[in-house]
DNA sequence: CAATTCGTCTACCATTTGGTAGAGACGTAT
DNA sequence: ATACGTCTCTACCAAATGGTAGACGAATTG
C-alpha cells in the first residue's frame, strides 16, 4: 500500500480510538514505521492530515450506505435494517471509524464543518425519506429529523463504547457480535414500527 | 466555593467537553484562576484528578438516578421516563457530565475499573429489574444487558453530539431541549413497550 | 511567642509536541 | 551524463506539557 494510504489509515484508527488530541504525529508515524517527517511531507500539517481522515471516513461510510439503501427492498423497516447490518460490519472491523466521526464534536468547529458539508445530502435525504414513510403510515409519526438523530446516536454509541457492554457482561465474541447486532435490529424496529 | 471543588468543577466541564487528553493542566488552572502548582498541591498528578472527577461525576449520576427511581410509580415505562427526566436535566445544564463518561473508554484501563466499579451495583440492579419486567410482560422480551446498554448509548449519544442534531436542524433553545426529550422519551418507550 | 500546618505562589526542569531546513537516495526525462 | 521531480531521511527548534523544589504569608496550636 503507498505510504500516504497507510498513514490515513493508522491515522483513522488511532484518532478513532483515542481522540485526535491524544494522539501526536510521533505516534502515528511510529506505527506506519516512517519517520515524522515523511508524515509532514504528505499532510503539511497535523490539521490537514486530520482533515483528510474525515474526508475518506465519511466517504467510505456514504458509499456503504448508499449502497445498502439501493439493495433493499421498498419496506422502510427493511430499509432501516439493511442500513445498519451495512454500517455494523465495517463498524465493528475498524470501532475507530465511528468513533472517529463522534470525534468530530469536540474538533475546533472549522474542521468538522467540512465533514458536515459532506454528510449533509445524506442526511436530508434520510430525513425527506422518514418523513414520507412516516405520512403513509409505514413508520411511527414522529420528528423525522429527531428520529433520525437518534437512531444514529444509539448505533454509534453501542459501537463505540465497549465499556458499556462490558459492565453488562457482554463478549465481543463473533456469537456476542451477532446477539448484539440482531437486539440491536429488534430495538430499533420497535422503536420506529408504527403503532 | 473552595478551590478544590472548583478545580473539580471546571476539569469536569473541560474533560468531559474536549476530552482528557485535549486538556492541560494549565488551561483548568487559567480556568480556576490559581497556578498550577495549586492545582498539583490538591491532586498530586493529573491521573488522580481525573480519577476524582470520574468519581465525583458518577456519584452526581448515581444519586440523581437513585432518587428518580424511588419517586416513580411500578410501571417500568414510568419508571424508565422518570430516569429519562432526572438524568436529562443535569445532562443538559452540562452536557460535559455525560461526555465525561463516555471518555473513560479511551483512558488508560485502569482509570476507567475504578467507575466501573462504582456503577457496577446500579447496573446490576437495573438488569435484574429489566429481566424481572420483561419476564412479567410489562416489556418487550429481550437480552436486558444489551437493552440497558442500549438505552445508555441512546441517551448518552443524543446528549453528548450536538453536531448530530445541528445537521437536522435542531435548535439548543427552550423549546427545541423540550421537543427533544419529549421525542427521546417516546423513542425509548416504543423501543421498549411489549408487542 | 514559637512552631507548625495549610494553601498558594514563583522559579525551574525534562520530555514531548507540531513544525522547519535541508540533505541524500531514487527514478525519469532531457 | 545531467538535470529534475519524488520521496524519505537526520538534525534541529520553540512552545507546551506534567511535574519538582522550595519560598512566602496566614492561621492554628503548643
Amino acid at each position: 500500500m503507498p505510504t500516504r494510504d497507510r498513514i490515513l489509515d493508522a491515522a483513522t484508527d488511532l484518532f478513532g480510538l483515542r481522540g485526535v488530541d491524544a494522539v501526536s504525529l510521533d505516534v502515528i508515524a511510529a506505527e506506519v514505521g516512517v519517520a515524522k517527517q515523511t508524515l509532514l511531507y504528505w499532510f503539511p500539517s497535523k490539521d490537514d492530515l486530520v482533515q483528510a481522515v474525515l474526508v475518506a471516513a465519511a466517504q467510505e461510510l456514504s458509499v456503504v450506505i448508499d449502497a445498502a439503501v439501493r439493495a433493499a427492498t421498498d419496506d422502510p423497516l427493511d430499509r432501516i435494517e439493511a442500513v445498519i447490518r451495512a454500517v455494523f460490519r465495517p463498524a465493528v472491523r475498524r470501532p475507530a471509524l465511528l468513533g472517529l466521526i463522534r470525534e468530530v464534536s469536540r474538533l475546533p468547529s472549522a474542521a468538522g464543518d467540512r465533514l458536515t458539508a459532506d454528510l449533509a445530502p445524506l442526511v436530508d435525504r434520510a430525513v425527506t425519506y422518514l418523513q414520507h414513510e412516516m405520512d403513509a403510515g409505514r413508520l411511527r409519526p414522529a420528528d423525522p429529523g429527531l428520529v433520525a438523530s437518534l437512531c444514529y446516536a444509539t448505533v454509534t454509541g453501542i459501537a463505540t463504547e465497549p465499556e458499556a457492554l462490558r459492565v453488562v457482561g457482554w463478549q465481543p465474541s463473533a456469537a456476542g457480535l451477532r446477539r448484539l447486532r440482531n437486539e440491536l435490529l429488534a430495538f430499533l424496529r420497535a422503536a420506529l414500527a408504527p403503532v
